[in-house]
DNA sequence: GAGTGGTCTAGACCACGGT
DNA sequence: CCGTGGTCTAGACCACTCC
């Protein structure tokens, strides 16, 4: 995420607008101003706004000028979160929260018909499935049902999936993670949740589905993972 | 979020990925390749292809060329539906679903320190308080609780909740609406969701928070829709 | 009409991937 | 090493906001 020295000039704008430096105007100085200050290009200042307009920080309006947002502790909050990009994320790839990792289920499958409509990997592939509890505060509060393609992603094992399969996938296969498209749905908790999820009265679960590609373009990877309610957070911001 | 006539670059590159033209390879053609063959500059190029990586489309790998990632139902899917930004945002804006609007409370009020909290509008603020059910398909599948700063958008009657207040806002009012900053959680159903939605069995909601800001950086509008489940789908990329 | 951000061009150098 | 995308500069013109 993080790039040349030029970035610097990012780092700055956001400190200065999390300050509320620029809050008696609600704006930011203008290109101009901002390309003599840092001694720049325009690009370069350009680079530096549009990634404080993508945290929802600011707002470029044509003709007037770049419109620092109303901060508020919920949407700082907000911020916060997606900058660092994590939330339901984390339990995919680098995680911090203070949680064990249960093994529920492992075994290695042929994706037939039916596991072909649902995952979208081919027919005749061989895939890991694997099924996985994850205990947040001695609380069963999510379940990973992993698919990972074993043509890709091969050689797992029952030891590295208690840890981190990401880790696994970056470090010792070398392997680049491009991008993970993802569903959010809720629904009504079936069998397997009950067994496996701490739910208390709750009768359904948030089902995060997610697909993962690397950096040839291959799907690698089909995940649900199931979770109780009342504590994840997903965030999103719109433009318009 | 059309732009200028060189915006055709991106809708011809993503016709040909939709279509397959590059799957061969699984790459698009060198950006070099694609300045000769549109006769433009690399910026415009560059535009055009950032734009496809945002909608997931394709991925660009420095030293290597722009992959073309799978093309799976499922994800094809996501493309669409993350192009058209719909989903449950249509419910506030424009919306194609079939439905009907029913006003199930309308009152002006003042923030106090709760709503403050809550909300995050100033303590002393006078807001338009609304509870909207909306019926899709004959089912109350929605329950809105809207939130209008009346300095910023004054003069909302029922009649104009019973339709489209961001039509009221957008046409009449003359606003821009710049941002909007969501968290989506699953909570527990309370009394309300229980008096006003058709819940069935389930006793869980989604909670969509909306936090929408004009184009003068101003907080407007805090919205609560809550949603029964099943029934919707939240979409997301994610770009290492 | 003056000021501002949005688009676009032409050209340079760098960093990474693969051979 | 070559080819690729990533960053950056300098400068131009356009479209919009606001006085």
């Amino acid at each position: 995420m993080v790039e040349t020295t030029n970035n610097d000039i990012y780092t700055v704008l956001k400190e200065r607008v999390l300050n509320g430096q620029y809050n008696i105007k609600m704006r930011l100085p203008t290109e101009d101003a901002l390309i003599e200050e840092f001694n720049v290009s325009r690009y370069a200042i350009r680079k530096a706004i549009k990634q404080l307009a993508n945290e929802g920080l600011v707002y470029s309006v044509k003709g007037k000028g770049v419109v620092v947002l109303e901060q508020t502790p919920q949407t700082k909050e907000i911020n916060l979160s997606l900058a660092k990009i994590n939330g339901l994320q984390s339990l995919n790839s680098d995680q911090q929260i203070d949680h064990k990792t249960i093994i529920a289920d492992f075994k290695q499958v042929i994706v037939d018909e039916k596991l072909h409509r649902k995952t979208s990997f081919s027919v005749g592939v061989p895939v890991y499935a694997i099924k996985r509890i994850r205990r947040i505060n001695t609380k069963s509060a999510v379940l990973d049902i992993n698919y990972f393609n074993a043509q890709i992603v091969p050689d797992i094992t029952p030891e590295i999936a208690s840890g981190s399969i990401y880790d696994y996938i970056k470090n010792d296969l070398e392997m680049k993670i491009a991008v993970v498209k993802r569903q959010l749905r809720i629904e009504h908790a079936s069998q397997i949740d009950y067994e496996h999820l701490n739910l208390g009265i709750n009768n359904c679960v948030g089902n995060m589905i997610s697909f993962a590609f690397n950096d040839n373009g291959k799907q690698f990877e089909y995940t649900e993972s199931h979770f109780i309610p009342d504590n994840f957070i997903f965030n999103q911001i719109i433009k318009f």
